[in-house]
DNA sequence: AATAACCTTGACGTACGGGTTAGATTCTGG
DNA sequence: CCAGAATCTAACCCGTACGTCAAGGTTATT
């Protein structure tokens, strides 16, 4: 019944350096309950466990956080957004995973092709961006000579009455 | 006590051709009550009125509510943020209002120097992202080049196999 | 075995960005 | 002059993305 401090009934085989959910907050500059609503939310896949129930996070997870991070503030995409991005992203371990016998080929093939589409969606939207973001330095910086003409005309009348 | 329809208690001396709100919803995209939130929140400006209080809209409200459109749902900034991006931007109203005696130079310019500021701090946010957007399009682009390599692997491998 | 530090699952609260409804008022076309 | 369309304010409701307790269980240290 009793085991060993740091021995774990479901961590998956590989020691690979677990981590608890608050030393993955403080790395992720999130809250623990950023990450356990994430779960909830599918988002973050369920975690495995220690014994007495504390999650084990692994350093995919972290990445997986940080993009999610990305994703929602850089780039303004909701979490159900991101959820199907997440999701799409899954069939490289799906299809990395043990069922190799080479049976399903369609299978494999209609899921390559959605996450083909999932990403091609995201170029796009990406695209857009880039451009409206293109778009709108330039008439901040438009803006920013103006205000700057501003100033100086302001200094030469300064200098025209200090005369 | 009466007057004629489309005669005015308030909407400014030029005859611009105003808006009532619906026309502006409509030309804009969003909806009656979002124009009224965003005077509520302080994003636009109370709007000149008709006699019986229907607010009438000038093609710059019309512009600023595109703009505000654009900077949050393509870069995301939050209605706070907005608001105080509107907010430098009205310097250009309060400069060329009719206060043009030229007393209060210092006044003019600490108000410019403001408007320069918040643009600039603009103008680096967007760069950020412009950078940030440029990575995740080269990752998401290599991520497509993998797929299609994976689909040409499963092409070869039906080729083979239907020999 | 006691204690601190960390974690667990609820459950309720909050800020944002609006949607919806209601009932009254106003405008416009005939 | 009046019906019907458009607008008005006010109040309440909603989904999203978490924050914030509360009450207890687990782990590490002493």
């Amino acid at each position: 019944m009793t085991q060993k401090r740091s021995a774990s009934a479901e961590p998956p085989p590989q020691a690979e350096a677990y981590l608890q959910i608050g030393e993955v907050a403080e790395r992720t500059g999130v809250t623990q309950r950023t990450l356990r609503f994430y779960e909830e939310k599918g988002l973050l896949k369920p975690p495995s466990r220690l014994e007495g129930g504390f999650r084990l996070y692994s350093e995919d997870d972290v990445k997986r956080v940080e993009q999610i991070k990305r994703l929602q503030t850089l780039l303004g995409f909701t979490l159900a957004d991101i959820k199907e991005m997440v999701e799409a992203e899954e069939i490289k371990t799906q299809l990395h995973a043990e069922y190799r016998k080479d049976a399903e080929i369609s299978e494999r093939r209609a899921k390559i092709a959605k996450a083909i589409e999932v990403t091609e969606r995201q170029v796009a939207v990406v695209d857009q961006k880039l451009a409206s973001l293109g778009d709108m330095k330039a008439s901040l910086e438009q803006k920013l000579a103006k205000y700057r003409g501003w100033v100086a005309q302001l200094d030469e009348k300064a200098a025209a009455s200090s005369q």
